[in-house]
RNA sequence: CCAGACGGCCGGAUGACCGCGGGCUGCGCGAGCGGCUCGAGGAAAGUCCGGGCUCCACGGAAAGACGGUGCCGGAUAACGUCCGGCGGGGGCGACCCCAGGGAAAGUGCCACAGAGAGCAGACCGCCAGGCCGUCCGGGCGACCGGCGGCGGGCAAGGGUGAAAGGGUGCGGCAAGAGCGCACCGCGCGCCCGGUAACGGGCGUGGCAGGGCAAACCCCACCGGGAGCAAGAUCAAAUAGGGAUGGCACGCCGGGUCGACCGGCCCGGCAGGGCGCCUUUCCGGCCCCGCCAUCCGGGUAGAUCGCGCGAGGCGUCCGGCAACGGGCGUCCCAGAGGAAUGGUCAUCCCCCGGCCCUGGCCGGGGACAGAACCCGGCUUACAGGCCGUCUGGCGUA
RNA sequence: GCUGCCGUAGCUCAGGGGUAGAGCAUUCCCUUGGUAAGGGAAAGGUCGGUGGUUCAAUUCCACUCGGCAGCA
């Protein structure tokens, strides 16, 4: 079954997931990921956001490189995301000569990646509380 | 045909699959799933001007300060924009360029060079006559000629400079000089044409008034301030304000708000807690009001503002034109970490290579993305199309 | 959206119409047994770009490119 998608808008979101400091720099991206709150639950099962910062160029290059990314997380996110999980992809200069093919691969490989740290940082508590680490 | 000038326009096309935002609509209790339809630009950009709109300020206005504009007439809601003229400059020409008011209101600046740079000046020079000379030549001599000096006249020529107080020519003179004359330039007056800027003519002056105002300034005209994150409505959590009700509800000393009233702060004793450690007593810590309901302000957030407009297209009329008017017709983006996309195929251009004059392979397709809306300006832009005109060559 | 500031030598900055300068850095020489410090000398500039005003522009004006900052 296809996961709901929802979308970051709030600066606040994409603050607190840049917080968390699950970052994973891929050569056409760089994903950023986080819980998702309680609260948006319902909303979603997962939600992306996008940013492009002036580095990557003027408003036609950073459209751009946002559209392809949204368009290859599209595609890859169905079955690589992780449920109840907000997603922050950032472009990077390279994001627009990218290869198509080659950038869904990135996004794949990143959330793998980004996957493993979330699951080791949910499973973190219970196992300090057992057996404390020296 | 070549070279050029001006004006206008386009700025990839078609299709397939998967998607996105708005509107209308069908089904579903709902999350949602369908259908139809619309969905970036000529500059959407820079933010350099002008408006609409909204809020704030203000008694009407005017002046000053500050900022802007600057030949004349017109267009326009308005403009620093546009159109038509004028003047100046460039080009054989079509045509292009110009912040183009005032320098006899005042202040200031004009380095270096140069004699002299602002009510100018005489370095080299030019000049008739005067005086002087232990100078030279001639003469018997008075003296004559030359040279030098002093005093004097001049500003033609040389030289400096970006600029040297009209230019060229002729006359004139000792040499010269608007000293005189002609033409050109300039100032003033009158007349004519033009709405005007200005142009033309006649007369006159006899050259006075160097340049810089994108130096200060003067004159004329314009400008209240902020900006859709304007502004309006709804309105969490937390803290705080007010009202009502319930429970609880003490006093002393000092300081302080000038005093009273009413509070606030500090300390002490007593009391309470619908607080905690610990279920009770004891003890310790914490608080001195707590609880409920309602009201108002207001942050995050949400909604509106938000697209029928100085609107687009066609046509006719007025006007040289900018533009105005009539009629017909169309409805044409509306997001909010921000939709208008991704992948592919064919065609069209451009570049490179190979075979060779037609194909194959590879690469590339400009500048650039609405954010309240309009009118301009400026800047960026691969390639291409259309029209008018100019110069040259050729043909008839 | 509105507003302001800055681009000058390799770096940090002066200069506000008349010849482009200072400190550090670079190169050479002196000094030292050698180095540092010190002293002397040299080289290094489209004054971010394009036009305009002026006799003359780094300076004044307009446009433009890049960078930085502030306010709501």
């Amino acid at each position: 079954m296809r996961p709901r998608l929802g979308r970051l808008r709030q600066r606040a979101d994409f603050l607190r997931v840049a917080g968390t400091r699950v970052r994973q720099a891929m050569p056409g991206l760089v994903l950023q990921a986080a819980p998702m709150p309680d609260a948006a639950k319902a909303e979603a099962e997962i939600r992306l956001g996008f940013t492009a910062s002036r580095k990557v160029g003027n408003a036609v290059a950073r459209n751009r490189a946002r559209r392809r990314l949204k368009e290859a997380a599209r595609l890859v996110l169905a079955e690589a995301g992780r449920p109840d999980t907000d997603y922050v992809l950032i472009c990077r200069e390279a994001t627009l000569a990218r290869d198509f093919e080659e950038l869904k691969g990135d996004i794949a490989l990143g959330l793998r990646k980004v996957g493993a740290r979330l699951e080791r940082a949910a499973d973190a508590p219970r196992t300090a509380d057992r057996e404390p680490t020296s």
